[in-house]
RNA sequence: GGGGCUGUAGCUCAGUCUGGUUAGAGUGCCGGUCUGUCACACCGGAGGUCGCGGGUUCGAGUCCCGUCAGCCCCGCCA
């Protein structure tokens, strides 16, 4: 996961814009350094702790900028201001003034950004005190987080850790670098309705009923996808929307129901134009939020080629090896797994982990377990040792079929391969999965991150229960080398203009060059069970305009939650939301969601559940 | 809709497997000592509906059933 260490993190911050003074300050208390000393300075901010050495007092002085200490003592501080300090609480809103001072050589704090001076507080007020804290702001290191209900619905006071402010100082920075790369390419910002027309397809809308037409309702957008499209339409040839997203499905560490994307269109162009738009977007953002070069253009793959090598379209290429097909190599040796599968037009599919015999057995059953999960009837390995084999699979590899392999696969003493046998549509998520987890236990893992564009996904996929085709992207996507009658002949056999960004395994965007042509759009909705009423009632504004010259266009949209919680380093985006909903769909903070009386409903045509 | 983990002091946890005296620790909070600390140190104190409801038992934090909440995963997310 790429992402800025804490020493980085810290030379971010030194970076941040100076505060100009205010009413209640002269600057942040993360912006004194050396050359304030011996200035007279006004700081306000929060009591972060307090140390009390009966005769002199530490405070340090908290504010998004960061700390700073403050000394109180005899010689410098007023009594009334001394007795005041004695009985601070953390998290006591204060104002002080005082003299910036070099702090004696003894007491430098080199941990600290301003550990090199303090402030000679002469006189306090407090501005605003605090209750007891129901969950510290000042954590102390090795100490664990309150667990993340009481972090959510204390919400105010855990974003006032410096760690937080700093997860959202560096998601304004990208947010701000992918703007202004953008506007520097020529795209403007467009805003969308949040009131629009619902549209069955896909996910769950969320709903608002419409007061002014009882038993109407307005839907909350999924995406702006169609506004966008018509702006295309309408000329704008290049925009772009910092865009919220709402969909009514169940939630993960990595899915929340509103969340954000940069949503970006432009017009006349093809995928390697969208390509370098997105790579040079991000280029910046990386270059402005973190202070890291990323190298472009970035590798790429095709779906099938995604799905042959790594067995999911969305791989993690920090992890070097590929899957390869072992069928030919073991099958007719007589193990009968693998005969089976190749008899059922299946394949054994694999990967070498050089160096993975050092897997224990309880580590390997773990695999076997993951493989389970995943829809496999498990893994099957063989340890490549001094003698042969060893394993399940090692009783037919003794003679000449264990020396092809060896050769073929240039296996060396200490490798472990891992096989599955099936059907590829099986067989690929546990390789998929199995590959990841022995790359994690291996320590085999890249440390520069991997972006990835994966290209020419299938335009539809088949349903598992009905086999009837679904959209693989969406269903405004162009095909590639078609037309609409063949389209409605073979469907599934046609791929699509449709493309994924992936970052180390996390697909962090996705779009399409769309279908600009008013027939083949027909075809695909027809081919999705659309009746001509239908496609005329949910999407005959999007034909209507496609009928007034409409210039080829695509785009894609990339989830800014993701992106700013890799670039954190978070394991869940959670940590880049300001106030997020618990995996019930419930903000904790306030309550929400909460009952409506009776009458209010009425009023909107409702009647209570 | 399904599977898993967790719930004990304000907070983080131990104790639950193997039921038994007054449920412990660290931290925070309150009081005290302390002039160079920076997770200050030291002394003292208060603080518990063991998530909630029911059951088994002479006896339940501990066993059983149900339920609620948080988190992780599958389904779902064009």
């Amino acid at each position: 996961m790429p992402g800025a260490g804490r020493e980085e993190l810290e030379r971010i911050r030194i970076e941040t814009t100076n505060w100009d003074a205010t009413e209640y300050r002269d600057a942040g208390c993360g912006q004194l350094t050396g050359d304030w000393a011996d200035r007279t300075v006004r700081l306000a901010g929060w009591v972060h702790r307090r140390r009390d050495l009966g005769g002199v007092l530490f405070v340090h002085l908290r504010d998004r900028s960061g700390l700073v200490q403050l000394s109180f003592g005899p010689d410098w501080t007023t009594a009334p201001a001394a007795e005041i300090a004695a009985s601070l609480s953390p998290e006591d809103v204060i104002q002080v003034e005082g003299r910036v001072v070099q702090r004696p050589e003894s007491a430098i704090n080199p941990e600290m950004k301003t550990g090199e001076i303090e402030v000679l507080v002469s006189d306090i007020e407090v501005l605003s005190g605090s209750d007891p804290l129901p969950i510290l702001v000042a954590v102390p290191p090795e100490e664990d987080l309150p667990s993340e209900e009481l972090r959510l619905r204390h919400r105010v006071l855990d974003l006032r850790r410096p760690e937080m402010l700093r997860n959202f100082e560096i998601r304004h920075r990208a947010t701000r670098a992918a703007r202004a790369a953008l506007s520097d390419m020529g795209f403007i910002e467009v805003e969308t309705p949040f009131l629009t027309r619902r549209t069955p397809e896909g996910a769950r809308d969320y709903l608002v009923p419409s007061r002014l037409h009882p038993g109407e309702f307005y839907a909350l957008p999924q995406s702006p996808q169609l506004y966008k499209q018509l702006l295309m339409t309408a000329g704008f040839d290049r925009y772009f929307q910092i865009a919220r997203c709402l969909r009514d499905e169940d939630l993960r560490a990595d899915r929340q129901p509103e969340f954000t994307q940069i949503d970006v269109e432009m017009a006349f162009v093809g995928e390697e134009d969208v390509y370098a738009a997105c790579e040079r977007m991000l280029q910046r953002v990386f270059a402005e939020a973190l202070s890291e070069d990323i190298a472009t253009p970035f590798s790429r793959l095709t779906w099938s080629e995604a799905l042959e090598s790594y067995g999911t379209d969305k791989p993690d290429l920090r992890i070097p090896w590929k899957l390869v097909d072992f069928s030919a190599a073991l099958t007719g040796i007589g193990f009968g797994i693998f005969d089976a599968a190749l008899e059922a037009g299946g394949r054994v599919r694999g990967f070498v982990a050089p160096g993975g015999a050092v897997l224990s057995r309880s580590a390997l059953d773990k695999l076997d377990e993951i493989a389970r999960a995943a829809g496999a009837r498990g893994v099957l390995w063989t340890k490549r040792t001094a003698d042969g084999y060893s394993g399940p699979v090692a009783k037919v590899l003794g003679g000449s079929a264990g020396e092809a392999l060896a050769r073929q696969f240039e296996l060396a003493e200490g490798d472990l391969v891992l096989l599955v046998a099936g059907l590829d549509r099986e067989t690929s998520p546990p390789l998929d999965a199995v590959r990841r987890a022995v790359a994690t236990e291996l320590d085999a893992v890249g440390a520069t991150s991997a972006w990835l564009w994966v290209t020419e996904f299938p335009l539809f996929d088949a349903d598992p229960e009905t086999g009837r085709p679904t959209p693989s992207h969406h269903p405004f996507t162009m095909p590639r080398e078609t037309s609409p009658e063949r389209l409605r002949e073979e469907p599934l056999a046609v791929e699509s203009r449709a493309y994924d960004l992936v970052l180390d395994g996390t697909e962090l965007a996705s779009g399409s060059i769309r279908c600009h042509d008013a027939e083949m759009q027909r075809a695909i909705l027809e081919v999705l069970g659309m009746s001509e009423l239908e496609i005329e009632s949910r999407f005959g504004f999007l034909l209507e305009a496609f009928r007034y010259g409409v210039p080829p266009h695509g785009g894609f949209a990339l989830g800014m939650d993701r992106l700013a919680a890799m670039m954190v380093g978070a394991e869940s985006i959670r940590e880049v939301i300001a106030f997020p909903k618990t995996t019930a769909a419930r903000g904790l903070m306030e309550g929400a969601p909460s009952a409506v009386d009776a009458a209010e409903l009425a009023d909107l045509g409702l009647r209570p559940a």
